[in-house]
DNA sequence: TATTGTTATACTCTATAACTATA
DNA sequence: TATAGTTATAGAGTATAACAATA
């Protein structure tokens, strides 16, 4: 027996992954950021990526996307692209001083955010959260 | 103590969010719908709302962005304006009877992929993940 | 003057399709 | 031919600013 529904969970993280992905976009705006360009920064940063298509899925965005990106990117001196001598059609990508700047600053604002956010939650609480992200994650992705 | 740092949990909801707003949006997209659309519609049936600043305060958006899209939903003939005779600055939003049977097969979409979604969980874990992603939110519309 | 909503315009993120360069 | 990435173009969703109509 199922018990009474629930009010849909779907639209109920909707709503508040909309309020909080725009304040954090806020946050990170004040810091000359956005989501996107926090999101290839952190990639650049943690995995050592092969080729940019690696990225993109990285992140979730297709190719042709992830090159606007890095050009506006390459536009402001964050990254720096250069080709594989020993395969030519790959771009290797590169964070730049400034980009390193920028990746601190937007990590800090990142990390504020994220206090804020956690406000009153406890280590287990918030672990029990994001387990329970994953498992809806996985019924997504699984079929 | 606050103990080992978890990873940023804003990150893991963007992330988490993300996966499941397209799949989400695909699921609509399958019955002619998408995001904002169905939001509109949830708030024409749920509460009976005033004005259009109003609507669009519930679903947060800007007047004109609300615009946009009653716009393109009249030229569906989802909805119908008219002036209010009291106070004709004012427009009434009434969905249609296109409206109606667009609003009962988008609730259909979403009951399905709900179901989809919460998978495995209890209803004990989908209250518990509704009650933390509620606090999340307080955190942040609160400061 | 203040309120309600619309119009005009533009920006960001994303995508697909066609293309270039390289293998 | 296949692969890596870019260019060209477009569409969805959002926003701000200026405006019209009404109060």
């Amino acid at each position: 027996m199922p018990g009474p529904t629930s009010p849909p969970i779907g639209l109920h993280l909707s709503r508040v992954a909309r309020t909080v992905a725009r304040a954090f976009d806020a946050a990170l705006g004040e810091v000359g950021g956005s989501t996107p360009v926090w999101l290839i920064l952190i990639s650049l940063k943690t995995h050592r990526l092969g080729t940019q298509q690696e990225l993109a899925d990285a992140i979730g965005i297709r190719g042709a996307t992830l090159t606007h990106h890095l050009n506006s990117m390459e536009g402001d001196g964050l990254v720096r692209r250069r080709r594989d001598p020993g395969n030519r059609r790959v771009q290797q990508v590169e964070l730049t001083d400034v980009g390193e700047k920028a990746f601190r600053r937007m990590r800090g604002a990142a990390a504020t955010f994220d206090q804020r956010l956690r406000q009153g939650l406890t280590e287990a609480e918030t672990a029990a959260l994001a387990g329970l992200l994953d498992r809806l994650a996985a019924n997504i992705v699984g079929d």
